[in-house]
RNA sequence: GGGAGUUUAGCUCAGUUGGUAGAGUACCUGCCUUACAAGCAGAGGGUCAUAGGUUCGAGUCCUAUAACUCCCACCA
């Protein structure tokens, strides 16, 4: 009945199968316990690659055991289709820049160009198996979405959550776009500490400066030393004259200039970094602007005026030498923050921004992180460190076209903040006006032309996924969400936002478990670059070539959390263990062609195989309950090799001959080779479910109710077993394997006769099942023996 | 500088509460066995990173150390 298997036909034909039939469905009536999802929409930014098929796979897999353990099962899906990573993809497919034309005209080719890659993720999720319910998928762009995001903010404004400020801001020159901290990336650079000469007034002495950014001498408003430090006490108070501009700066003291870092004395820009800024707030120092939003100097540079920092910086080193103010260069290597989309050192700008809390609930942040079970449990440390180490607010405001506009007024007059009421939303306060006139009569007003950081909107996809406002009922059933599967790059930002903003709407959870997947490297130490994401390493090529069962194997292989090397080695395996199951299926079901399954009195190596599948699927529920999905697979293929090689090898003589055997011992085996093969192709199906539904389409499912594999229950085979069968029938392999063994050492064929085989020091069982063993080892007799244990074998030739 | 993870066979990794070191793979040997040669059977191969400690007994528990990786801090 079963020919060969074809993956290139079979999968994508049960793919179909399942989306016609809507086999991943969540049943909104169903009275079953809920577990739900929390999936973590791929941000639409370039292709999908291997990690996340390693990534949504693993996750897939604990949908599929939830399944089969009788959950109503919430599997929803989503894409983060609007932000930066969007934007850049757009600006790159058409070859524009977004401030190029009119808002418009953008935001129409960025739904053009999203609306193609969703299509192509959505597809290529399908064909990895993904058992995602596909009725239930939400984009961060689309107006449902775009109307929760905005009511969050407000619940947050008018929690006193969201405020409205004008404060030092971490600035990208290169997208020019204000950033969060958690968006920051450090990134070692060579640089180098330029040592500079400051004369001092009325002297031809001079201090020694050391400072990597020689292009912000036009902003220094002073120069601080340490108060305990000896070698320049004499010059605090006194003025010094800042090269090239010739300006005078007054020489101060804070603890926070470092003796032993540079020269000691270091000089105060107000501008581009934290602790100038810092400064400028304790000592009250002018603002001087140096550098413009898209990293050009400003006039304030005078001649350098224009020129983007990097050629002023060079500019002026060469000017300080050629007047002689440059006393000597250090190379260095330091840490930077980068902005983590393009490289590019960040700017510290102080601008008017939305913000939301974060540094003064952290205490909060951290106990609901300690209340969700991480899996791996070490990866709350990466959390609680992170969390731990937020020391600014959450900057929201973008400047940029394609996401969900923050949806405030400003009063022309007065200045006051308007916002819409809930049934307005979603709002875009550059396109419609506020419903009343301002407080102050004023019924002109100022849009926020800024739109939200895209964490800001994928922060709530519990909420989202939970339908906050829409369903109160499904709402209070759904949250907190059963798990939230992610890599552990996006802890400190989506888990941390998650968990941010879940705390501030609902005082409650997001989720109660996550799981958290490691990435996938191309090679020790290196990750997956483009040019090998694109070609043997790509999914699309995986699965056309190995298919998607063996892609899905493969991510069975790696440990939860930890980084996987990419490795063909193991898409061999995954390929083995696939036509295995093929074969063995077919072998076993060859004998089972119009059988009608009835519960026989069963022989006792049947009875053995089922008492080790009943032990090995406790283990794997185990392993699956800890979200161990590669120890519970290694599990069942250990049970489902020696099914291979030790059960069938001996129960095969009595399935072919019943001539011999008896027509009830062919009974007993055809009865533990149905229930077997049926339990083992059930768990199989939550790793490859496309050979296991073919084969359940063509013999099991005739006798069950359900449509497919992928909903029956898993469980156990409910045959009573004697107490210690599972240990006996081990040593009838151990006898089995000592005639291997013999007839290997020997050079004979496995065939060959033994003409008589000792046992001594064995149980009775052996007895029992004598003609098992004469069978499987061509014994013609078998003598037992008291005494240590002990396996004689004799052949004559 | 703070924190985390890893270190077991040539390679990739298991090893639950301490009790004689495991699997897959590679290599080698044999076998065309009435499912499968993409198969089957078998052999060799390890001071469990190092040094101490607890214990009758440590891969496992404790303390140091080292190496590799990651996260965070460090930007004068």
């Amino acid at each position: 009945m079963l020919d060969k298997y074809n993956f290139k036909e079979s999968e994508p034909k049960w793919e179909k199968f399942w989306q016609d039939n809507k086999i991943y469905s969540f049943d909104k009536n169903s009275k079953k316990e809920i577990f739900s999802i929390d999936t973590p929409p791929p941000t639409v930014s370039g292709k999908i690659h291997i990690g996340h098929i390693f990534s949504y796979t693993q996750a897939d897999f604990i949908a599929r055991y939830k399944r089969m353990m009788g959950y109503n099962v919430l599997y929803p899906f989503g894409f983060d289709d609007n932000g930066l990573p969007t934007e850049r993809l757009v600006e790159k497919e058409f070859g524009i820049r977004a401030h190029e034309m009119s808002r418009e005209e953008f935001r129409e080719k960025c739904m053009q160009t999203v609306e193609k890659y969703e299509q192509e993720f959505k597809q290529l999720f399908i064909r990895d198996g993904i058992s995602s319910d596909w009725d239930r998928v939400y984009n961060t762009i689309s107006p449902r979405v775009q109307k929760l995001s905005q009511k969050s903010f407000l619940d947050l404004y008018k929690k006193g959550k969201a405020y409205y400020g004008e404060k030092p801001a971490i600035w990208c020159p290169e997208c020019q776009v204000s950033i969060a901290q958690a968006e920051l990336e450090s990134k070692d650079i060579a640089s180098t500490f330029n040592h500079i000469k400051f004369f001092i007034e009325h002297s031809d002495e001079y201090l020694e400066i050391a400072t990597t950014r020689p292009e912000l001498l036009c902003a220094c408003v002073c120069v601080f030393v340490n108060p305990e430090d000896k070698r320049y006490a004499p010059l605090v108070g006194k003025n010094v004259k800042v090269p090239l501009y010739n300006f005078y700066v007054p020489v101060l003291t804070d603890e926070k200039a470092d003796i032993d870092k540079g020269t000691g004395a270091v000089m105060c820009c107000t501008f581009g970094d934290e602790t100038d800024l810092l400064w400028q707030q304790k000592y009250n120092l002018p603002i001087k602007e140096a550098i413009t939003d898209g990293g050009r100097m400003t006039a304030l540079a005078g001649k350098y005026e224009g020129l983007k920092t990097k050629k002023a910086r060079e500019d002026i080193i060469a000017d300080l030498k050629e007047n002689d103010l440059l006393i000597k260069q250090e190379e260095i290597v330091h840490a930077v923050a980068t902005h983590e989309r393009c490289g590019t050192p960040m700017e510290i700008k102080i601008k008017k921004q939305w913000f939301i809390s974060l540094v003064d609930d952290k205490k909060s942040f951290l106990e609901n992180g300690e209340k969700i079970n991480w899996y791996p449990s070490f990866m709350y440390g990466r959390y609680s460190n992170w969390v731990d180490n937020v020391d600014r607010d959450w900057c929201v405001s973008r400047q940029r076209y394609f996401g969900v506009p923050i949806p405030v007024w400003y009063c022309k007059k007065c200045g006051k903040i308007i916002t819409p009421e809930e049934d307005e939303l979603p709002v875009n306060p550059l396109v419609s006006t506020p419903k009343k006139a301002c407080e102050c009569g004023c019924t002109e007003f100022i849009p926020e032309s800024d739109v939200f950081d895209t964490w800001q909107t994928s922060s709530i996809t519990p909420q989202i996924n939970a339908m906050w406002g829409e369903d109160d009922e499904m709402y209070k059933k759904l949250m907190p969400m059963s798990l939230r599967p992610n890599a552990h790059d996006i802890i400190r930002t989506w888990d941390f936002y998650t968990i941010a903003k879940s705390h501030y709407h609902s005082n409650c959870l997001p989720w109660k478990n996550v799981m958290i997947s490691g990435f996938v490297m191309a090679d020790k130490n290196e990750k997956i670059s483009k040019s090998k994401s694109n070609s043997k390493m790509s999914p699309e090529t995986l699965i056309d070539e190995k298919s998607a069962d063996v892609t899905r194997y493969w991510t069975s292989t790696g440990s939860l959390g930890r980084d996987i090397i990419f490795s063909e080695e193991e898409f061999k395996n995954g390929a083995k263990l696939v036509n295995k199951i093929w074969n063995a299926s077919k072998f076993v079901l060859s004998f089972l062609e119009n059988y009608e399954p009835t519960h026989t009195q069963l022989l006792p190596m049947d009875e053995w195989i089922i008492a080790k599948f009943n032990d090995m699927q406790k283990h794997f529920i185990a392993y699956f309950e800890k979200y161990e999905i590669g120890l519970a697979m290694s599990e069942l293929e250990r049970f489902f090799w020696n099914f291979c090689d030790n059960y069938i090898e001996i129960t095969k003589n009595r399935l072919y001959k019943p001539e011999i055997y008896g027509e009830k011992a062919k009974q007993s085996a055809q009865f533990a080779c149905f229930v077997t093969l049926k339990e083992m192709l059930k768990m199989f199906a939550i790793y490859l479910p496309h050979i296991t539904e073919e084969i359940y389409q063509s013999y099991f499912k005739k006798f069950d109710k359900e449509i497919s594999i992928h909903q029956c229950k898993l469980s156990p085979i409910e045959i009573k077993t004697p107490q210690n069968i599972a240990v006996s029938g081990d040593e009838v392999c151990e006898i089995v394997s000592q005639i291997r063994r013999y007839k290997s050492e020997n050079n004979l064929s496995l065939k060959e006769e033994v003409s008589e085989l000792t046992v001594q020091g064995y149980s009775d069982f052996i007895k029992r099942v004598e003609y098992d063993i004469k069978a499987v080892g061509n014994v013609k007799e078998i003598i037992y023996r008291d005494g240590d244990k002990f396996v004689g074998i004799k052949v004559e030739k």
